[in-house]
DNA sequence: CGACACATGTAACACGTTACATGATTTG
DNA sequence: CAAATCATGTAACGTGTTACATGTGTCG
């Protein structure tokens, strides 16, 4: 959903191309997340099926240009208007890592816990260099980076919490299966 | 990579089958991303053809019981020594939003992180709510809770950091297109 | 000329979601 | 019996990734 949108917007600010679409689209947020350019000309095919883009007829000079329609602008202000929530998030692997770390045995959940703090450091420290070195840079991007500055730092604080909470119930709570009742079923097979 | 990975870690508990892997994923995750019962299904297939489980012959009670392989029990290793890496992660779509938002002229950005912060503000009361009913629960969804919680916070910092920093450069940097630089290209068509 | 960036696509695949079909078992 | 739950699948679709094919323009 993010790329589709993106493009809106960037074509929002007038008739592009597709290898500029993803040249400004890295220009904003740093090339932060890679975009591939196959896939900037799908979800351009794609637009245009759903009528959200069209073709630019004139002024290409050799390249295909696409503008954005009415529907196209009603849809990306509805993207700018709607927040983004919880639940439209992708699931959070590391969240259910640790939680299936505990959830089963024979898993040494400290370890766990302690390569992915020790890790996130490590990306935490070059975000910061990364910042440092790019100041004065784009604002746009400036912000990427400090989203992703935020987000670690959290995970690291939470990483912390779950290491206390570990010592915590050590003993307390062992495994504790909690396994999904499994409902009998009397050999009812023919 | 999540869900399969997931499903991994609860067969090394022992062979188990469809129904019951959807119902103690959602015990350990506390039904935070409810997990379609589907996705189980062809989910197994595919680790089924990658050699990571095989179907269980013996006691399925009418059921079609799962069991890990010594293959999977490696991938299963391989997922928990492996932190989850930044780049790893999917797109973050607020932080693009944002950034492109900044990029593309014609956008309240101010609305959008307002509007944002207050959704965020929202869920992370629900979220705390959430908490306190479910103390002395498991402790796996209780951790899965506060990841979301500690996201939430940091995403209301980084949304307030946003703000100061919107007013900072309120005019001392104008838009400042950064366009990607279109070449040159002479009149090239037949 | 040859290498490289620019430019546009297509094909195959992985993962995820939704919806549908089909039965067996349990329970009011 | 009827409805709900348990249980196993399949089909269609959306999105994203990787790799490949193909051609033009630029520059050393």
């Amino acid at each position: 959903m993010s790329i589709k949108h993106g493009l809106l917007a960037l074509l929002q600010d007038g008739p592009k191309y597709g290898y500029q679409l993803r040249g400004e689209f890295e220009a904003a947020t740093g090339a932060t997340w890679p975009l591939n350019i196959g896939q900037v000309y799908t979800t351009l095919t794609r637009l245009e099926r759903d009528g959200l883009v069209r073709a630019a007829s004139h002024e290409g000079d050799g390249r295909s240009m696409y503008e954005i329609t009415d529907a196209g602008r009603t849809e990306l202000a509805k993207w700018f208007e709607t927040p983004v929530t919880r639940e439209s998030r992708p699931r959070d692997e590391l969240a259910i890592k640790l939680a299936l770390a505990l959830a089963v045995p024979g898993v040494d959940v400290s370890a766990v816990v302690q390569r992915q703090r020790m890790s996130t450091m490590q990306s935490l420290q070059e975000l910061t260099r990364l910042k440092r070195n790019s100041a004065q840079g784009e604002i746009s991007w400036q912000l990427v980076i400090e989203s992703m500055i935020f987000g670690a730092e959290a995970e690291i604080r939470w990483l912390d919490h779950c290491e206390a909470m570990l010592l915590r119930h050590r003993g307390t709570q062992r495994a504790e299966p909690q396994n999904y009742q499994v409902p009998d079923q009397q050999e009812a097979r023919s």
